[in-house]
DNA sequence: TACCGGGTTGGAGTTACTCCAAGTCAACAG
DNA sequence: CTGTTGACTTGGAGTAACTCCAACCCGGTA
């Protein structure tokens, strides 16, 4: 696959791609005899993983630590797993935290509603 | 008040409230014979309101704006509150979003479970 | 009087992109 | 065969929203 089919296929665009390859996030990209870029599905897969880590929050730094334990092979799968585990307690984190934000723009939004 | 105190009381940092005033964020800051700011408790207010918005995505751009309205008197209330039940439907979207997340987190660590 | 704990400013550094200019290359039209 | 188009390449500049720092001021205590 080209860098612009990934792009469509995982949620992430054709720059950040590139920007997360030089920063060493994602294990094994190819190139054609043009010199493109050329992706495997795993290399989609492992993209797809990249962006909802990204998009709730997981910093860089966590991803290209996870993204050298999987180019360590099946003993860090454990630590890999635990990674994962974290995250998606911090997704709960996120979750009462939209909670507490919610309850106060009632709190602002009511209060517009009785001085008018 | 004191900034450190406003920074205890509403989960910005001193430098961060500087930063908002700087640009633009906080309507009426006074300040004190000695030059250095003195908040109300609508500014603390308010500061925590932003504290909110920010912290659930909103920009600061939304947030000047938000601001302007809020110096130009009552006539904006309805815009005002307009932006806050939009930013709370955001809200909404960002919990469909972490469950998304979620579920492909579920799947990930499924699948290191069972090949091990 | 010397220091300490607050505050002040302006400016540099950071994260995670995002955009752009300049160049290469393959494919197709005329 | 030549010219244009479109998709890719790189390096580097720009952006948002902080965050940290140096250098300074000022009031109070030992």
């Amino acid at each position: 696959m080209r860098i612009s089919d990934v792009a469509a296929a995982c949620g992430l665009s054709a720059d950040t791609i590139r920007y997360y390859e030089k920063s060493g996030l994602i294990p094994t990209v190819g190139r054609g005899a043009d010199g493109h870029r050329r992706f495997s599905k795993e290399n989609v897969d492992w993209l797809t993983l990249l962006y909802w880590l990204r998009e709730t929050g997981m910093s860089m730094v966590q991803m290209r630590r996870f993204c050298s334990l999987a180019q360590e092979g099946d003993k860090t799968k454990p630590e890999r797993r635990r990674i994962l585990v974290d995250h998606a307690a911090e997704l709960d984190r996120r979750r009462a935290q939209l909670d507490r934000c919610e309850a106060v723009l009632q709190v602002k939004i009511r209060s517009y509603d009785k001085r008018q």
